[in-house]
DNA sequence: TTATGATCATGT
DNA sequence: ACATGATCATAA
């Protein structure tokens, strides 16, 4: 099977999202001629990047959204038997400096939860992952009031920033979406806006979609 | 180096 | 049992 082809339309896409429900990941691997790991100790990325193959998706590693045409970020999200989340979700790296005139308007946060592609994929741990069934994705925008959380969230979290205290900064954070590290490992550096001001460095960060608001948006969708 | 895709695994 | 902090692969 050769490589597929971006999707056109929104329509488009959610029709190759419904023919892989209840396909496992090592099905539409081979079908794609895609790797397949027997752990993901090492490629933790698998999942994502095989459906992003398999739908299509464009943007690579660029900080835009995978179907940048149509302006829809996919997000696969593991799920356990009870059909709640087993993982928090990535959504972006933290800015850390050059913070001034920024809004949530004009974060890359919104911009990426602005229109979502759930797709969950039922990925026990005792499940091998060419084993694990993919589930019905959907589409998904943020509600007022869960936008409103979201942005109160990363207001007061870069505030901290822009005032020098990211060290006061932990996943015990935010309502709903909190800053966790996102490095290569511990000894990662890049540049932060020192307590004076000054510059200094830290470990990157990233933000993340805690648990109990993605269980919710599953919730919702599927009437759990 | 920084972005993407995330899960691993230890401490509480 | 669970979330936080740590880590892994890859592309540009």
């Amino acid at each position: 099977m050769l490589k597929p082809s971006p999707p056109l339309t929104i329509n488009e896409l959610m029709q190759r999202v419904e023919q892989i429900a209840g396909l496992t990941l090592g099905e539409i691997a081979a079908e794609f001629n895609f790797k397949t790991p027997e752990h993901l100790l090492r490629e933790k990325g698998w999942q994502g990047q095989l459906l992003e193959y398999v739908l299509g998706a464009t943007a690579g590693s660029k900080p835009v959204p995978d179907f940048e045409h149509l302006g829809i970020e996919l997000k696969t999200i593991p799920i356990g038997f009870n059909g709640k989340p087993l993982e928090t979700t990535y959504v972006s790296v933290v800015p850390l400096t050059n913070l001034t005139g920024m809004t949530w308007q004009s974060s890359t946060v919104k911009k990426k939860l602005t229109h979502v592609l759930w797709l969950p994929i039922l990925a026990e741990k005792t499940i091998q992952p060419i084993d694990r069934t993919i589930g019905s994705g959907f589409l998904w925008q943020p509600s007022l009031a869960q936008e409103h959380q979201l942005q109160r969230d990363w207001e007061e979290q870069m505030e901290l920033i822009a005032l020098g205290r990211i060290n006061e900064i932990s996943g015990h954070l935010g309502e709903v979406m909190q800053i966790r590290p996102k490095a290569a490992n511990s000894k990662a550096l890049t540049d932060v806006i020192g307590p004076n001001g000054t510059m200094t460095q830290t470990l990157p960060r990233g933000y993340y979609l805690k648990i109990p608001f993605t269980a919710q948006i599953l919730a919702d969708q599927f009437g759990l």
